[in-house]
DNA sequence: TTGACGGACTTACGGCGTAAGTCTAACGTT
DNA sequence: AACGTTAGACTTACGCCGTAAGTCCGTCAA
């Protein structure tokens, strides 16, 4: 049994395991195979260990599942407090935005995750504060905050879940479905893509800005619908 | 070899196997036991069936899963084409909202499925025909309807997600992370949770009428922020 | 009576998360 | 230097999963 030596020498160690360093790993993973190729032994794999080491640094899937859903908040960057607090909220769905389509699989990992992690919080905490620094009280500020991230999840769901990815993906759909129809069972959607979605710039993420301007043009400090 | 028979006699057959009873026994499953616990040797058991038998009558899981959402929408009551766009819209939100709520793991389904079925495409038909009919362009009608379904499903995604289900586990929850935070970590989360969110009448899903009719009352055929 | 065939059946494979137990290399103490 | 402790890797095993492949039987048309 001598050839049970992995090959390491001992002044040649491997960097140790930490649960940051599984949550990473992990979170890559899913980036490159979606997150159907988040699994204890492909994490292993990646690291250099097998499945069963990494349960010395987390509690198991469940909780790199939580870590990685923290750590895309952790990218989001933080509003600051100011006056101006619709270019506060412009700037934190753009940035929260940016990350959820840098990490796709975070949107379907959100709904089954209940426990929120550190970032969570104080990403929350943050967007809270920029609100109540523009003029809102606490429940108006509940009420922004509600809106806004609703809008905002919504959106990325929607984009993600898409049937094509570009312009030619796109063409390709929209032939699909108006080759199987019969021209007249849908007949408002067959126009929208005929005369719409089929048209030279059409981009369905070019939406978000204006439901995104219609929400926060609509939202006051003062709770009506005038300009705050 | 006697005993092979499974002990049913020639005249006592079971009920034919359907793609739709697959389906549909597949939901009440998801219902129970959650989306986990849609497996096919659990559906097949439900069905008095061995799993394989289930791939005479389906394509595979991915080909319940789509079925399963389809059916969804399929749930969700059309809105007719009407002069009042806002109460049709306010009709079918409530109605989707109903539906996505008797069958939580639909939305988090959503995002992995990319082919819409039958019941979604005629879903959509409709509402865009009642938009149509409310005097929106077709640019318009885009529009509003990626803002109002954003804001849906992103709605009860965070609806969903929220670590409790009644008042009992709010006030668990609150308590446990109020202890944890040396409460001015997160000054601005203390605040919502003490001043509103442990007030006797909260509930979040009251918040999902604001951001409804502010973005109702936002939205026009004219495309401004003036009332249609 | 016979032949075809739809549909349920069994078997098997590779992969999953993880419970349980083992082995080893490094470290603090003596 | 010798020793016990211990952290963190390791192997093994179990019961799940989706599904490819092939078998077998009851029904029905001819």
């Amino acid at each position: 049994m001598g050839e049970r030596s992995t090959g390491r020498r001992t002044g040649a160690r491997r960097a140790p395991l930490s649960r940051e360093r599984v949550v990473t790993t992990a979170m890559a993973l899913a980036d490159e195979k979606g997150a159907g190729g988040v699994t204890m032994r492909a994490i292993g794999a990646r690291l250099g260990v097998e499945a069963m080491s990494l349960y010395n640094h987390v509690g198991g899937r469940e909780d790199i599942l939580d870590g990685m859903v923290d750590a895309v908040f952790g990218e989001i960057d933080l509003p600051a407090p100011t006056a101006d607090w619709r270019e506060a909220m412009r700037d934190r769905a753009a940035s929260s935005r940016a990350a959820l389509r840098r990490h796709p699989w975070a949107v379907g990992l959100m709904d089954s995750r209940s426990t929120p992690g550190p970032a969570t919080l104080r990403h929350h905490d943050a967007v809270l504060g920029a609100l109540r620094a523009g003029g809102f009280s606490i429940v108006m500020a509940a009420h922004a905050f509600s809106v806004i991230d609703s809008y905002l999840y919504g959106f990325v769901l929607q984009e993600l879940s898409l049937p094509f990815t570009d312009r030619a993906e796109l063409d390709e759909i929209a032939d699909d479905i108006l080759r199987d129809l019969p021209s007249d069972t849908f007949p408002h959607l067959t126009e929208l893509i005929t005369e719409h979605a089929l048209r030279p710039g059409y981009d369905y993420a070019d939406e978000f800005e204006f439901g995104l301007s219609l929400i926060l043009g609509a939202l006051s400090p003062a709770g009506g619908r005038d300009d705050g």
